[in-house]
DNA sequence: TCGCACATGTAACGTGTTACATGATTCA
DNA sequence: TGAATCATGTAACACGTTACATGTGCGA
């Protein structure tokens, strides 16, 4: 009801978004998160269960109680139309400076759900996504010189591999983004 | 005191770390998470302050209170020898599988403090790791015929940016191990 | 004298982690 | 009858995030 609610939490919008893409039970994301590679975003009944109580009292979620299956019944949620808001909100929403830096993997996330958005919204996200890692990728190259020649090398290696990272981000978004324009 | 004392967190060993290659004041230390890549562990003097007095309190650094500065007097921490073998026991220990599926970055964080040991255990550590890398890329790769072809590309194309940055994290790894075999 | 860099913290808050608890149903 | 799977939770705990608080010394 207040405009300015709280932001939801990366596991949050992963299950929202999950919710979006198929009405499933606590149950059945617990499995969607244990054996995919989506796992990486989370874990075990005790953040989930929580979680799925949060965006429902937020009004984010509806569950309705499914009692026509053999075994014990099980509530099936589903985004209300705030909670699809909220999430379509999320997956256009501009990317920050910060987000490149210490959540990478949360804009994989984002980008993964964006099936539920048109191919504009892709194409707008992955540009913005490719300048950003550019520009990381630049202070990052600047970083370079901080190592010196004679030191031990292990530093720097684990640098590059992290530098690498994102200059392949950086391609991926650029070959994704080619695949968006051509079938405009 | 206690033999089973508790794991310190990734932040922690990250200082610990830092503070074994150059004893730093906490000011020190924030300025090197905040201009340099180690940032993406962590962060805010909100962070760092507690920390440092957790490991203290622990009895893994100890702090000396620098007055010959013109500025402020700053304290300088340093490891304990307790804390060193804490530290080196960390860098050493096995490769755990969870730690390649979502803590990768951590391992590479150990990586990095390498040059406190000697060639052989870096040789077993990117051993291990290649090897544990290639296990879950070959999990990863099971994975794949979960996206249906006709469905959107968003999924999949997520998922396989997150497929390449293992595969090349493992040819890292290999290739770092190389560096580490001709200088035998 | 105004503001910035130096330097060190504290408090509230929410969330993820870990471990535990519960009970029904299916299958051997 | 017992074990494994289905299915949903709760409680304690510690940690990171955010925001705030405090005070010094230096240069414009």
């Amino acid at each position: 009801m207040n405009q300015a609610a709280k932001q939801p939490t990366t596991l949050e919008y992963a299950i929202l978004g999950l919710l979006a893409l198929e009405p499933r039970s606590g149950y059945d994301l617990l499995n969607v998160f244990r054996t995919t590679a989506i796992g990486n975003y989370s874990s075990s009944p005790g953040a989930i269960y929580p979680a799925l109580g949060r965006l429902e009292k937020r009004g984010l979620i509806t569950g309705t109680v499914d009692h026509m299956q053999t075994l014990r019944p099980k509530k099936i949620f589903q985004p209300t139309s705030m909670g699809d808001e909220t999430l379509r909100r999320w997956l256009a929403s501009e990317i920050a400076k910060d987000d490149v830096k210490r959540h990478l993997d949360e804009l994989l996330l984002r980008f993964a759900f964006h099936s539920l958005l048109d191919a504009a919204a892709s194409r707008a996200f992955l540009r913005g996504l490719a300048v950003k890692v550019d520009e990381y990728v630049a202070e990052l190259r600047a970083q370079r010189k901080i190592f010196p020649k004679e030191a031990p090398p292990h530093g720097r290696m684990a640098f590059e591999l992290g530098l690498q990272h994102y200059v392949s981000c950086a391609r991926w978004a650029r070959k994704a983004l080619r695949h968006f324009e051509e079938q405009s």
